[in-house]
DNA sequence: GATGAATGAGTGTTCATTCAT
DNA sequence: GATGAATGAACACTCATTCAT
């Protein structure tokens, strides 16, 4: 959480005081903030860094490179993400399972929007990044996985993707409709029909 | 002269002689090589033209801008996935109708999956350009639309995205098994189920 | 000449045109007056090129980085020094010889002591580059061996570098001396003893 | 704020306390390590200062800038040297004593050819800093001048500056035979031979 | 139409140094 | 004395784009 960095040669400083856990913070703030008013064209080091009120010099303490700020944020995300979607325990039926999933989703990056799609549209504009995502729909998999075992990797991926992608799209798109239940209603349909049809098909054959 | 898209869409010139045709699928060529090798780091205008074997000026003899190039790469895709969607007539089945759809999107590119790859970054990594590819999501919405007049805005982005975003990610996340047909039958599935859920619920319904 | 990077990855454009010619040569005469006026301090990219009537873009035209900069003013120094060192043929003894190889060596750089001192630290600065002064040293072996065909490789090292390490010493401290004809002298009498020297002990006996 | 030295051999602390001392030797060797292994180019005072298990700003307060440690790693060297230059007594022969001077700067350093090249490297880089190497040069004309009152500036300097300047080269170019007897020999002989010339033409004239 | 030399705004990043704690 | 977070001036270098020839 504090690293921002897990590759080689790690030379940005792993913050271990009060202040300067509040300085990453501020750091994010301010980069969401420009994403959210100018997207990734407005997004440089020396904005953020003035932005959150502290010299470009203390933001490269932090920041390996520019992309880190980046996938700090979009891992922030993924990790509050994660964290409400392992809040439920006695959910009962998989059409519940699914709606709540596609709601803790949806309200990713708390309604800011733009800074959702500025972070998305940065993570995928590089091929590296991508993975930064794929915890969410590991997670995804998990619980179809235990009402299934047999799971192929394609299954696993489709369930995944098609709520992943159809948000994503949504988001990338800016639709009206995106915060609505009717959006949520529908792809809480396309994953339970999905699942349906895979638990159907599933029933009387076995995989090698 | 620091604006440097004046208006969308701007060819500098409609080529209408046959070797301009010839400059401007040179260019093309060049491009999703370079894309293919390199990415969308190595796409850069002065190395288009080189690899072209044209002059950078003539290079923007043809192209607006930069992007004009990679937004031209996609709309040539998409004009020719159109036109395969186009083709079939006597398709029966819902599924049937759906498999050929499919097939006709992973197909796009022509097994180019890198070039592919970095045209959708491309495109994704501006706000501007999403559109581009609607065409071939508003034609996916056509065929349901004729089984079903009164769907929702919600149901045909969510059938329409649910395809092309999750085929879309196993493009950016260049899954091995993109090319095979177990991934196929698994969007197939996505599809229909999907869309046999929306006409099982419409059809005790009435719309207003 | 014109190549200033034999380097893998020749990135930068071999001018053909007269006008480029032109180019380098303005830089390169910017740059030596910007070595000569501040040193190696006040060398820098955007200076040279604004001093040379250019844009920084230009600049990188013709020059992979800063370095080669330095090491084209340091080889066309060499090329120049080596040319006037090829030239005479009548001399006879070995003191005129030497006094005139010194002499050579002495009036590099034509007389801008500063730049001379810039471009041997730049080039002493990095450890690879050292040898781009090493023609002139082959060149000072060249007649003593002419002489003494059993000379030991230490003999040619210390003959070559006594000369040039003593002026290069001189250039660095900036010797006020340095071209007065005392010092040519001096230098003569350092040549010509540990020749005479040389041969004396070669006489008798036999190297292995 | 922007000129960072005040005064040449400002030390911010006259270490007198043992601790200091073994701060300063601390910050000493990792600064020989760094350069041992990187370079001039590894060499930036928070990367010594990591190495030498001391805190940034307890460098700071033994050394008032960068370029302070490498003149003190030049120092040390030259005062060890200096000390060895000194001790011999009983020698006679001018021969013995060249040799014997040529020994004692071939061994400074005491064999690390690697951190040698680098203070040397970074020593001569930099306009300011040469003299710090004087003292030797200083002490090899003590001995000539003792024989021939009358050296004048430029015999001096050639004397000391071509055993220095060859050795120095040697160093640099990091020649195999550095430490061999061979390359001993022949820089005796380079002094030898040149001092006796100085004084066979000293003898029959007389120096304005 | 074609060329390619020239442009230069713009940006990421480094690193010596300070000073509040 | 020691610490190390913060500073910010300084720079190298890129690359889309133009325009004189």
């Amino acid at each position: 959480m504090t690293i921002h960095r897990q590759a080689p040669e790690r030379k940005r400083r792993i913050p271990r005081q009060a202040r300067a856990n509040e300085t990453v913070a501020l750091i994010l703030e301010a980069a969401a903030q420009i994403l959210e008013a100018g997207g990734l064209e407005a997004f440089t080091t020396n904005t953020v860094a003035e932005r959150a009120g502290v010299s470009i010099g203390t933001l490269y303490q932090y920041f390996a490179d520019k992309q880190a700020i980046l996938f700090a944020l979009g891992r922030q995300e993924v990790q509050s993400t994660l964290a409400e979607l392992r809040r439920p325990e006695g959910h009962q039926t998989p059409e519940e399972r699914v709606r709540y999933t596609v709601r803790a989703i949806i309200n990713a990056f708390r309604g800011r929007m733009r800074v959702r799609k500025a972070v998305v549209q940065a993570i995928l504009a590089q091929g590296t990044g991508i993975e930064a995502m794929t915890p969410v729909a590991a997670f995804i998999a998990n619980y179809p996985r235990s009402l299934i075992p047999a799971l192929t990797d394609e299954q696993v991926f489709v369930l995944s993707r098609a709520l992943l992608g159809t948000i994503r799209a949504a988001v990338l798109e800016e639709q009206p409709f995106f915060r609505g239940r009717a959006f949520e209603d529908e792809l809480v349909r396309l994953g339970a029909s999905y699942l349906s049809s895979v638990i159907a098909s599933t029933a009387g054959s076995t995989k090698g």
